[in-house]
DNA sequence: CGTGGGCTTGAAGTCAGTCAACCGAAGTGG
DNA sequence: CCACTTCGGTTGACTGACTTCAAGCCCACG
């Protein structure tokens, strides 16, 4: 892991300047407090050092908030993507741990700076509760996924999230980003069921994918429908 | 459902002051746009009226946020209990209704205004990064709940939901308030399914009820076991 | 007294989990 | 270079948990 306090120039250089967040602030000569970190793939974003810097916002990668039952059983209840605000104050409240599960850059904020800005500019004020309101529908929209679909429609609706919220997906061929295990782990699934659902979306000529890390959508009203709970009874496989 | 504009006055005569937002405010002369709704039980919360006024606070009641699938199945993704804070453009985001559990009353608030009372007084903005925090953890708790857990790991846990965030709940004696079958829907289980689950329950002493709608928990360690994913197996039946 | 809704119980069906084995790619070491 | 290991992914057979379908119970309410 990398540390580093940047200044606000350093920050306009080195970052991508990430979210909607960060570029409504404008003036970054603000934002002297803030910290850049470099996390490598699979490690765990401990959560001693983010007590003063509690805010995140991802300008790359992919971090989970992941949860285990006293028997091992492991879930993952949210993801954050690109350009994605976390707080790190939530590990405490639902007793999970942040997870990166490709190699991470994020940003980090103090409370009281974010405050602060929201203070000096109230552009900043109401990104942020866009910001809030976009992160709470994103796992109110995970957990309907989580409450009654199949594992097929599961993955239908996973495959148009990533299309929705990763950056790096252009047009219908998505990059799932993730390793089955951990696709599996946010779904619900156990690897083995994920796989079974993967084939028959591709047996349907829904999805079509050579390396497991890339699919294509080759019908997306279909598959729209699958997401939505229509039909897969029509499925066959 | 019954309308009525509240000036100041009225609001700290007619409200039992719900929420830390709204004690947090301190003056409430600033209140002077808050609508104040009563709606009765089973009702929807039409979000025609709420494009003024989106945020609402919960004072009596609870409201949920209903779903359903293309083939008709039902979810609840989300529960609103006394003092929650709710946003109603939510339900465009996700593709959702609010529903009334119980008969509801809640408060209005237009997004400028809490604007506006944020940047005048910090101390509201940090009441409300709370208040955001808060539902953002229940959430994903829930969505926790739903991954992996059996039928009684689901109960259990959605008991002491109820113990923490329901108000009129005292000790180890329950208000369940919902019906089965709601209590069915956020937990993504049929109401057979739950029905078991509190036979279970109660066919290992961890919990006693007569009537439906209050049980009282007996041996609150293990049923806290049972709520994260410990020893199911020791569980006869 | 009859009716209906909410809740419960039972028997049968289905989907996802479990366990096991296999495959291919990547990495390691002799 | 090849044997060996490891890991992620896949496939098959079997088991188990939840669903489905059906019926019955109980109490409030007309």
């Amino acid at each position: 892991m990398q540390y580093t306090t940047n200044s606000s120039q350093q920050l306009k250089r080195k970052m991508a300047i990430p979210g909607a967040i960060i570029s409504s602030i404008g003036d970054l000569s603000v934002l002297t407090g803030a910290k850049q970190l470099s996390l490598d793939i699979n490690s765990k974003v401990e959560s001693e050092e983010f007590s003063t810097h509690p805010i995140g916002i991802i300008s790359n990668g992919v971090v989970g908030l992941q949860h285990s039952l006293n028997d091992g059983r492991r879930s993952i209840s949210s993801l954050f993507f690109c350009d994605d605000m976390l707080d790190f104050r939530l590990s405490d409240k639902v007793s999970g741990t942040f997870v990166c599960f490709a190699p991470v850059e994020l940003t980090l904020f103090k409370v009281e700076e974010i405050e602060r800005l929201c203070l000096e500019n109230p552009q900043v004020l109401d990104v942020l509760f866009k910001s809030h309101l976009k992160a709470w529908g994103d796992v109110i929209s995970h957990s309907v996924d989580l409450a009654r679909k199949s594992a097929v429609e599961k993955l239908a609706s996973f495959i148009f999230e990533c299309q929705g919220r990763c950056a790096n997906t252009r047009q219908n061929t998505i990059h799932l980003i993730l390793k089955r295990i951990d696709i599996a782990d946010y779904l619900g699934l156990r690897p083995e069921t994920l796989c079974r659902a993967f084939a028959k979306l591709r047996q349907n000529d829904l999805i079509e994918f050579d390396n497991t890390d890339h699919i294509h959508i080759c019908n997306e009203t279909a598959l729209q429908k699958v997401a939505r709970g229509g039909s897969i009874e029509t499925l066959s496989g």
